[in-house]
RNA sequence: GCGGAUAUGGCGGAAUUGGCAGACGCGCUGGAUUUAGGUUCCAGUGGGCAACCGUGCAGGUUCAAAUCCUGUUAUCCGCACCA
């Protein structure tokens, strides 16, 4: 027997399966399908980390089960290729991000494919294709013609660093996400998408797929949805009313003043009559020139400044009460402007006791005083001082408030979103041109459909710049364009698109990646949609899960994409972090580099542990010796070739071990327990060698169940053993529950929950025979000399448990 | 502050969901092979001399708890004035 040479083996079987297409996906519409999908990865210029195998063999172990399984299978990778990092390599190093993205997408490729995935490279895609942004483009165009597309001037993030706007979830902790620096509001002209129309719909749509339960979660409270009322409070002598938004209708009788955001248009607006609108001013000043970060370090300690010249009425009680301004009201949500019911809100508490304003309770419940501490508790609580309300429920007050308030006229049922909507546009080079012409008669004029792609036009600089204005704005040859509409002068759209457009419809692209004429066509959708498992990080679960969602909901309602839910089921896996504990980085010097992992003990071995690690929705520590314990079975898998003995079925003592092992391999396999799959095979192969033979009906089930896992020793050795054609061509092993089941098995002896001893059992064995068998031991004797059973329990085939006293 | 998770030998982690805690791997100890180191193979390995004690900590339910309940601590990850 020739030693395990994982270089030669690997390298044999990634050219058999490249040259025979082993793993070329046809569109055969008659098979079951089954789409197994994870996250394409940005080329970033490091190439491939140690933590991208984990997902990808998680699923390639899926994908290739499957295939054994008889289904036609599609495991697909592409690229997600614009982005910054692509864009300031390139400046830095004056090489065309075009190029630089080559380059990378080159060594990615070679990298996984010394990996021995399954992916079928006849559907690769990349972002940064104009065959493949036409479609994006296509996509952004239907978004605009349904009004789901549109321009506003407001406050954004703005990186100081990268000079560029941030949505929301790229900005972390006050900080750009990327670079780490401040972030500042700066107001800018932005094309934004309605994602907020579809709050709901993808909040309900929730309830159909099969996600993690955190998934799950965190999307809930990230869109946040909330259900309370308006009210409308008269400004006091004006004609105009001051509406807020409140999910506590109940305690309207207790709110004594009310607090606008500083931007509100009302200060404006009533400028003559406020005497101190200087002052006001000065605020609101202070507090736009905060940066995200300094408004939340500040957060603790409330500011505001009371309205001199304005004050409001609660339209149920007629009183009369004062208008503040203060930050921590944000005119982004809800009507920019609430009322403040200090007894039952902590916020509000803090507030009117920082200013002393009145608290009166309207919910009685507590056992404190309402001044001493806010009430907030709604389950408990009996409506006092608030007139009809009063004795009601807090529940019931809400019911009874709210008709109250439509009757009169004076307010409504709401239901809010922290859900906001999508800015869109990125003061960029490397990105998808928006394909939009502005013309002054005109407006905003899409560009007609045939006139796609929009192609990213070659730019001699694309360094960002101090104004906010794309790079591509320097461009007049390709900026002066004719209006679409009237021939007049206009002028293209110079942002570009988020990276996060590319990856909000790649998985549709998949399905059909060389079509010219649809984004993919209708019967390969119908074919393969939904994703029947997707695999992603949870880091993406607020960005593009919820984005890619939004766009596939939209494309439903269009009628270009069968389901309404692009992902049947979702699952994460855990960082795969330094030997340290810590995240690999360069500068803690813990990085470990897969190439050298392959290079040193082969694809198979990487996969293996990879997947033996530990939980995989779990974060895992590198180790060395892990890795090399993950060879060392390996190689003892290939060594089982010297003790190979004839026979076509199971010998009888193994039959049983055979038949449980299957049955474990399969489940966990199927249930993300990769690591406990590897186990029972380490385990069934000690029992090998142990016994010192293996059959060749065993040895070719052992390699069937390993094959998903480490493909290339096990096609290698299904080979050498002359087992005939290749493992990939073999069915998945079956197995009978019966002969899962042990006729004898050993089970605990327990004297008042205290175990003294084990004996062999029948599993049919009668409950009088155990509990004597279990009376004869030595040590259960022993204890039970002086003292009187109470209690004789046996669980069949589990335990037996006598009580004494 | 809110939400989510995690806590088990020297280490990574198992435990059929209430039924022999520590599977499997690493590491370690001893032995065999080897000129030696490495590799490989065999045996052992939660703590304690023992009775016993052991799943972050304190209670509770149960014949029986890592698992269920109550309280509590620590760490990690989200979100963060959302009215």
């Amino acid at each position: 027997m020739e030693a395990y040479n994982h270089r030669a083996v690997e390298k044999k079987w990634q050219e058999y399966w490249d040259e025979h297409k082993t793993f070329h996906t046809e569109n055969d519409f008659t098979k079951p399908k089954y789409y197994a999908l994870v996250e394409f990865p940005y080329p970033s210029g490091q190439g491939l980390h140690v933590g991208h195998p984990r997902p990808y063999t998680a699923l390639d172990i899926v994908a290739r089960k499957r295939r054994l399984q008889g289904y036609n299978v599609l495991y697909p990778m592409g690229w997600d290729a614009f982005g910054l990092p692509t864009e300031n390599y390139a400046i830095a190093n004056h090489i065309h991000p075009k190029q630089v993205t080559e380059n990378n997408v080159r060594r990615f490729k070679g990298q996984l494919k010394a990996l021995g995935y399954s992916f079928d490279w006849d559907r690769e895609v990349n972002t940064t294709d104009p065959n493949y942004y036409h479609w994006t483009q296509w996509i952004f165009l239907k978004l605009f013609n349904k009004g789901l597309a549109y321009k506003a001037e407001m406050p954004i993030n703005w990186c100081t660093s990268c000079k560029v706007g941030l949505a929301n979830e790229e900005v972390v902790n006050g900080v750009c996400e990327r670079c780490g620096a401040p972030v500042i509001r700066k107001a800018q002209s932005q094309w934004m998408l309605k994602i907020t129309d579809y709050a709901d719909k993808l909040l309900e749509g929730l309830d159909d797929v099969d996600y993690i339960e955190r998934v799950k979660v965190s999307q809930r409270n990230w869109i946040g949805k909330s259900k309370g009322a308006e009210v409308d409070f008269r400004l006091t002598g004006k004609e105009d009313k001051l509406r807020v938004y409140t999910t506590r209708p109940d305690t309207l009788f207790g709110a004594t003043y009310m607090v606008m955001s500083p931007e509100h248009p009302y200060i404006e607006k009533y400028k003559d009559c406020i005497e101190n609108y200087d002052e006001l001013m000065a605020y609101r000043e202070k507090a736009s020139q905060k940066s995200d970060f300094e408004r939340t370090e500040l957060a603790k300690e409330k500011t505001g400044v009371a309205i001199r010249g304005l004050t409001a009425t609660n339209p149920v009680n007629n009183k009369e009460i004062p208008i503040w301004i203060s930050d921590y009201v944000l005119m982004s949500y809800g009507t920019g402007a609430i009322m403040a019911v200090p007894a039952h809100d902590e916020r509000d508490w803090e507030f009117a006791k920082k200013f002393d304003l009145p608290i009166i309770e309207v919910v009685a419940g507590s056992d404190v005083p309402v001044t001493e501490k806010v009430y907030t508790d709604v389950e408990t609580g009996t409506l006092v001082n608030s007139d009809f309300l009063n004795g009601l429920s807090v529940a019931d007050a809400k019911v009874k408030i709210t008709e109250f308030l439509t009757e009169k006229g004076i307010g409504n049922a709401k239901t809010n979103f922290k859900l906001r909507d999508w800015v869109f546009s990125r003061q960029r080079y490397w990105g998808e041109p928006i394909p939009i012409i502005h013309c002054d008669k005109c407006g905003f004029v899409p560009l007609k459909e045939e006139d796609l792609p929009l192609v990213l036009p070659e730019v001699e600089s694309y360094m960002p710049t101090d104004t906010g204005e794309s790079p591509l704005a320097a461009m007049t040859d390709w900026v002066n364009v004719k209006c679409p509409c009237c021939n007049g002068d206009a002028k293209r759209e110079t942002d570009t698109m988020p990276q996060w457009a590319g990856s909000s419809w790649y998985f549709l692209r998949y399905t059909d990646p060389d079509n010219e004429k649809e984004l993919a066509s209708k019967e390969a959708l119908k074919y393969w949609m939904p994703v029947d498992w997707y695999n992603g990080g949870m880091e993406h679960t607020t960005l593009h899960l919820l984005y890619s969602r939004f766009w596939h909901r939209f494309l439903y309602d269009e009628g270009v994409v069968p389901c309404p839910e692009p992902y049947a089921k979702r699952t994460s896996h855990g960082m795969i972090l330094g030997s340290n504990g810590e995240k690999m980085s360069k500068s803690r010097g813990n990085v470990v580099n897969p190439d050298d992992i392959v290079l040193e003990y082969g694809a198979d071995t990487l996969r293996t542990y990879e997947m033996f690690i530990g939980a995989f929705d779990l974060s895992a520590s590198w180790s060395d010796e892990g890795v090399r314990g993950c060879r060392r079975f390996l190689e003892r898998v290939w060594k089982l070739q010297d003790i190979l003995t004839d026979g076509d079925a199971y010998s009888p003592d193994m039959n049983t071990k055979m038949h449980q092992t299957i049955k474990k391999v399969d489940n966990d396999y199927e249930s993300l327990k990769y690591n406990t799959a590897i186990a029972a095979l380490m385990s069934l192969l000690n029992d090998f060698t142990k016994k010192g033979a293996i059959n060749h009906a065993e040895y070719k089930t052992f390699l069937i169940l390993l094959n998903p896992t480490a493909p290339h020793i096990t096609e290698e050795l299904w080979q050498l053993c002359g087992f005939g054609g290749t493992i990939t061509d073999q069915k998945w092993c079956e197995y009978d529950e019966e002969a899962t089941k042990e006729d004898t098995v050993e089970i605990g002896v327990q004297v008042s929950g205290k175990l003294r001893g084990t004996i062999m059992i029948g599993v049919n064995e009668d409950k009088d025979s155990v509990i004597g068998k279990a009376k004869e031991l030595e040590t259960v004797k022993a204890v039970l000399s002086d003292k009187t059973i109470v209690k004789e329990i046996y669980v069949p085939g589990r335990i037996v448990n006598i009580v004494a006293k």
